[in-house]
DNA sequence: TATGGCCTGTAC
DNA sequence: GTACAGGCCATA
């Protein structure tokens, strides 16, 4: 599921897309635009300027100052309808689209098809012509790696003043952008942090957050995590799954001590975790 | 601050 | 059949 390694890699993968004139914008799935304010017919015939992102938020920076802001949530995916490993069914549903099939969504630039395939129809589609005033309305922290400064001060102030379980905080988007569920256990296991604790009960957070720095940058250079459906623009699968440690090894030994790894529901999220080496004070 | 709902494919 | 996956939002 797409957490900042994976959606990095997926806006990398859709660069080469800048520079080029949008034709249309067709919304099969009105779901997916619920709460844009701007019509997609506003973007025809704008240049796409640049493929950007803002924690899990992928941004398409087109001229005249308007910026699709697109969400993938679960198990949305860009794909280019030219790419020769794009799954079946959207294989199978090209040229159908809006007939109840899951592409919710084509982007006709002026010599490629890119289509926004997304079978649980959680992602989303957002035009706006005022990028900082919608992530200040969602209240989403600044980005780790393009404002570091700023988004570790507010992760500093966020984890202080919580008094949430310190997994359920990292959780928390605006006071980290980019972390999902499966890096929240991977960094509180790299930190030997009962993921239970009270955030602001957290010492030496500059090392809590340098931990999920380094842990997300890890990542971006496997490609992403592909846990379950996972890919790139391209449909390849990232290989970082591979590398984790406590995330989904329920019951399997942990690999520091040997202990085995628990598994409890913290903020209605499964949450994975070494009780041996992450003690519960 | 905690919970349920949104969704549908996949694994048991 | 049923449980589960989880990012985010509305609601209490």
């Amino acid at each position: 599921m797409p957490e900042l390694p994976e959606v990095e890699t997926v806006v990398r993968g859709l660069a080469y897309l800048a520079g080029r004139k949008l034709r249309s914008l067709e919304i099969f799935d009105s779901r997916v635009w619920f709460e844009s304010p701007l019509k997609p017919k506003s973007l025809e015939g704008l240049q796409l300027l640049e493929v950007a992102r803002r924690g899990k938020y992928i941004l398409l920076r087109f001229q005249n100052n308007i910026t699709l802001i697109q969400h993938l949530r679960m198990t949305g995916k860009m794909l280019d309808s030219k790419s020769k490993n794009i799954p079946d069914p959207v294989r199978n549903a090209i040229g159908k689209e809006g007939k109840g099939l899951q592409i919710r969504s084509r982007f006709s630039f002026t010599d490629c098809d890119l289509l926004f395939y997304d079978p649980r129809r959680f992602g989303t589609l957002t035009l706006v012509s005022d990028e900082n005033r919608y992530f200040l309305e969602k209240k989403i922290a600044p980005d780790p790696f393009h404002r570091p400064e700023e988004a570790f001060l507010c992760f500093q102030d966020g984890v202080r003043k919580s008094k949430r379980p310190i997994k359920t905080a990292l959780l928390d988007q605006s006071i980290i952008a980019g972390v999902g569920n499966i890096y929240a256990d991977e960094a509180l296991f790299l930190r030997k942090i009962h993921p239970q604790i009270s955030a602001s009960r957290i010492r030496e957070l500059k090392k809590l957050w340098q931990a999920i720095i380094a842990l997300l940058e890890r990542s971006i250079t496997s490609g992403g995590s592909s846990i379950r459906n996972y890919v790139n623009a391209s449909g390849e699968a990232g290989t970082y799954a591979q590398k984790h440690l406590v995330y989904g090894k329920t019951g399997e030994p942990c690999s520091r001590c040997g202990a085995l790894i628990s598994r409890i529901v913290l903020g209605g999220r499964a949450t994975h975790f070494c009780l041996s080496c992450q003690p519960d004070s």
